[in-house]
DNA sequence: AAACGAACCGAAAAGGTTTTCCGTGAAGCT
DNA sequence: AGCTTCACGGAAAACCTTTTCGGTTCGTTT
């Protein structure tokens, strides 16, 4: 009953069809199609308009059984709402997507459980690789040495120093926003920023005064942790000009804290960038353009976060691994809302 | 060389493997494995302990070639960078996921060259079938109906009815925004939208208007169509109050164009929600939550089409296909911005 | 005791491709 | 003419799993 190619939907065509076509044997249809040199040019042109004809592709399934190598990578993030997953997952998967190399998306929803379910069965699939992207940049559990495959952990560095992980230097991005506010001409700086429990909010402060530091100069107050939001931006901001109105720029944390924090210097008769310069963090696009001025702010460069990530997966599957944790540096991206004193 | 399984990394266990550790033939093995009901339970024990103890998964490749469905289909996104892929991925991979089916991520980048390499690329790896996802609700050109899988088109709808599609109800969508605010007490009611060369635009416009009408009413003024930006919303905004001072709520056709009408609105002595009543499309948590107040918006339900495009292509590898499109109800999730005339 | 049935297990084929090795024929050389 | 060399094409194995079908063993029945 199953052999009628009848009404619906025929079968792909197979390498077998092609020979029988080509008038050849199997093995030579595989080597004419493959570039091997065994065979004639006449010969391989009749092939090649066979295969043509019938619109033939080679099943992966059964050149990956055979090859041990499967062409396929898993991509494992733990939460795909979030924002930074998807430039990173873009990087990566246009860094395969020239390779030949096609990738099993994972969406673990934070849940280890599901995870190491996903694990599974990529390991069934037979992928040559894993790439675990995480949600923030705080270290996360390993997924064990034990691992047929190589494994990189991007932007969430994996706990096990022998593992591979790829993460954005965030003390630097500190480092260069500071750097960038003194070539401002700035000297009374705030740092308002989001939840100490993230890594990043530590590191982007430590980056910040250190870059301070080598200027002989020091943060106005403290750092002012919060929450990631405006509406802690608009709160610390109240306080910061309450106790020192004379702040010229503020360094936020995150571009939504900025957004606040421009919201009130505004409110409150501050000019921005004349009198107070603004920054935020994440570069991300719709908060950016959006503010009245348009918002400087620190990419983190995700997107080449995720490609290198790629491209390490590549050479680990090729044998070459390399482990412990590295960091890409960040750039400041240049609006309206920094600028030279006058 | 190669059969070294030596120091770093062993070949996965095949059935063969365990077969030998628990004394039996590779048929046996299987069916013990495979709940097969012609193996002793003692023997089956056996089994099933020796491939716990060699971790053997066995190979989907090899059970794909045999079964001839791979257990595995094709995402294709022409823009994951744009917000509404995102939702729409994660409500089918979640379908997906829970049916032991894996996902091949491909992202066109909104290049049709790109996107045809794609659709080769997994047709060569023997997907079951593909969920084409668009970036915006615009009709957008067949893959072709020749393809040996079904497809499902999801947001962006094929522009062959023979195909299938899964879209949100836009024109629905105006209307039930319209008539939340018509509930509100609301009778002069403005829209201000983005970019008329979106379907979407022209759809929710027409909902809006057909609920008015049913009312016996109609917009303050036409719709004012524009860009989807929050600078836009702030212009469109100072006109409408110039030309129409006692209008009572302002319909946005995103919630980034509302978010700068708001703005406007409170820059002017408006009272949200007292005076003016302000709602968005999109529910954006990032932009409704952050406002003063909180905004209300017509939400897509995006997840939920995912997750009925991927019930839609699971049916139609069963053998069930449909065709022509679909539509999905949205939603008004309601928050600060509207509330009942006092 | 012979025959029968049930329960269990194994051999083998199938799925599609690549690769190795061998065979055939022709051309080149002495 | 007889030999080697070369170019080309084909047979078959390998990858791993599932399934069908046939075979063996043992207990039961007449």
């Amino acid at each position: 009953m199953a052999q009628a190619t009848g009404p619906s939907r025929s079968q792909p065509a197979t390498l077998s069809d092609v020979a029988r076509l080509a008038g050849v044997s199997i093995a030579t249809a595989s080597k004419a199609l493959n570039g091997r040199s065994q065979v004639r040019a006449e010969t391989r042109q009749r092939v090649i308009e066979a295969a043509e004809r019938l619109s033939f592709r080679p099943n992966q399934l059964a050149r990956g059984l055979l090859a041990g190598r499967t062409g396929t990578v898993g991509l494992l993030t733990s939460d795909l709402e979030g924002r930074f997953s998807i430039p990173i997952l873009m990087g990566a998967e246009d860094a395969f997507g020239a390779g030949e190399v096609a990738v099993f998306l994972c969406d673990a929803r934070g849940d280890a459980i599901r995870e190491q379910h996903h694990v599974r069965a990529l390991l069934g699939r037979r992928v040559d690789g894993l790439i675990v992207v995480g949600s923030r940049t705080d270290p996360r559990p390993s997924l064990g040495r034990e691992l047929p495959v190589p494994v990189v952990y991007a932007y969430a560095p994996s706990e096990d120093p022998a593992d591979l992980s790829i993460v954005p230097d965030s003390v630097g991005a500190g480092r260069i926003a500071v750097d960038h506010l003194l070539a401002c001409g700035r000297s009374r700086i705030a740092h308002i920023t989001g939840d100490p429990g993230y890594l990043a909010a530590q590191e982007r402060a430590v980056g910040a005064r250190a870059a301070l530091a080598d200027a002989g100069l020091a943060l106005v107050g403290e750092p002012r942790f919060g929450v990631w939001s405006e509406g802690w931006g608009r709160a610390a901001t109240a306080m910061l000009l309450d106790q020192h109105p004379d702040v010229d720029a503020v360094l936020c944390g995150s571009d939504q804290i900025a957004r606040g924090v421009m919201d009130v210097l505004r409110e409150r008769g501050h000019r921005v960038p004349e009198d107070v310069a603004v920054m935020g963090f994440d570069n991300w696009q719709v908060l950016t353009s959006a503010s009245r001025p348009p918002l400087t702010s620190v990419d983190m460069n995700l997107e080449q976060v995720g490609r290198a990530a790629a491209h390490a997966l590549f050479t680990a599957i090729a044998g070459a691994r390399r482990s412990g944790v590295e960091t890409l540096p960040c750039r400041v991206v240049i609006r309206g809302s920094t600028a030279p004193l006058s």
